[in-house]
DNA sequence: GTACTTGTTGAACG
DNA sequence: TCGTTCAACAAGTA
């Protein structure tokens, strides 16, 4: 499940991969995943380049000539590889011996480009998509979605983080977190990190938080995300492709997909509940 | 067949 | 209208 850092991670591997080529051929499986017919699709975006790549929270886009854009989301299981004679990344990390299986039964989509190299959308469970909109039509859609600020940008204020804590008083911290709105691109992994790192319960209410615990709050998204990102995301078991290839950041989770073992700092048993539906990891002696 | 997975949305609640 | 909770959806795995 790539969230931010993850997406983050994705977008700067193939910034260095694809900017400047050329679609020759595009081939998609499953319809669902694009906004058009796959003839249309294929008509429209044929022959343009690839000039700029951009990330919105966990959303990748594609710039391309002629204002059109690709706006790509890999919901859970996504995976965007890019493939030529001499290289084969997987969201961001290079892998030896992915490419020579590709594309395989996750492949639903493939650019091909005019040098004859590859960019395959992969996604066990179908949930990604890869639209297409014009300049305008990607200003609509993204308006529509009323996003909240980058994380890691200075939008991202201080003054703005507790002014919107104080308008969703009776929140659970957790879900605040993972409310687009509020903030983009944290989602369960991230959002029970943070709280580890404030040392708060993800069931706390907004309204019960100490200024303190607001303060580290605010510093652990900043951190956490930034030092994710410097270890290129969390990769996960169900992409295939890059088993044994798991980002560095796995190893540093300290309370997210561990319930059951104990907490690196005090040894008690990481324990897991349900906040909305949602699954919330946390460490019942750490975490106040 | 059932429970479970996540990000996102929309319905329903007070 | 607003904040909040909950169910639903996408499709596959165990």
């Amino acid at each position: 499940m790539p969230e931010l850092p993850e997406v983050e991670t994705i977008k700067r591997g193939l910034e260095k991969n694809i900017i400047g080529k050329q679609i020759a051929d595009f081939y998609c499986d499953w319809p669902k995943m694009i906004n058009y017919s796959l003839k249309e699709y294929k008509a429209k975006i044929k022959g343009l380049k690839i000039q700029a790549i951009n990330r919105r929270a966990k959303m990748l886009i594609l710039n391309l000539s002629q204002s059109w854009n690709i706006l790509i989301h890999l919901k859970m299981t996504g995976q965007l590889v890019y493939g030529s004679k001499t290289k084969c990344l997987v969201g961001g990390h290079p892998i030896k011996d992915g490419y020579d299986c590709l594309p395989n039964k996750f492949t639903h989509a493939t650019f091909t480009f005019s040098d004859q190299s590859h960019l395959y959308f992969n996604d066990v469970r179908k949930f990604g998509w890869l639209r297409l909109f014009t300049d305008q039509g990607l200003e609509q859609e993204l308006d529509s979605l009323n996003l909240g600020p980058e994380p890691l940008t200075n939008d991202f204020s201080f003054d703005y983080f507790k002014n919107k804590l104080k308008q969703k008083q009776n929140s659970k911290i957790k879900q605040f977190l993972m409310e687009p709105k509020n903030i983009v691109g944290i989602g369960n992994i991230y959002s029970d990190e943070v709280c580890f790192y404030a040392k708060v319960k993800p069931t706390r209410l907004v309204k019960n938080l100490k200024p303190k615990e607001i303060e580290l709050l605010y510093k652990g998204i900043k951190k956490i995300l930034q030092d994710s990102i410097k270890l290129q995301g969390t990769t996960f078991s169900n992409y295939r492709n890059a088993e044994g290839e798991t980002g560095e950041f796995m190893k540093k989770l300290k309370v997210y997909g561990r319930a059951g073992e104990k907490c690196k700092i005090c040894n008690a048993e990481i324990k897991k509940i349900k906040i909305g539906g949602r699954t919330a990891s946390f460490c019942p002696k750490c975490q106040k």
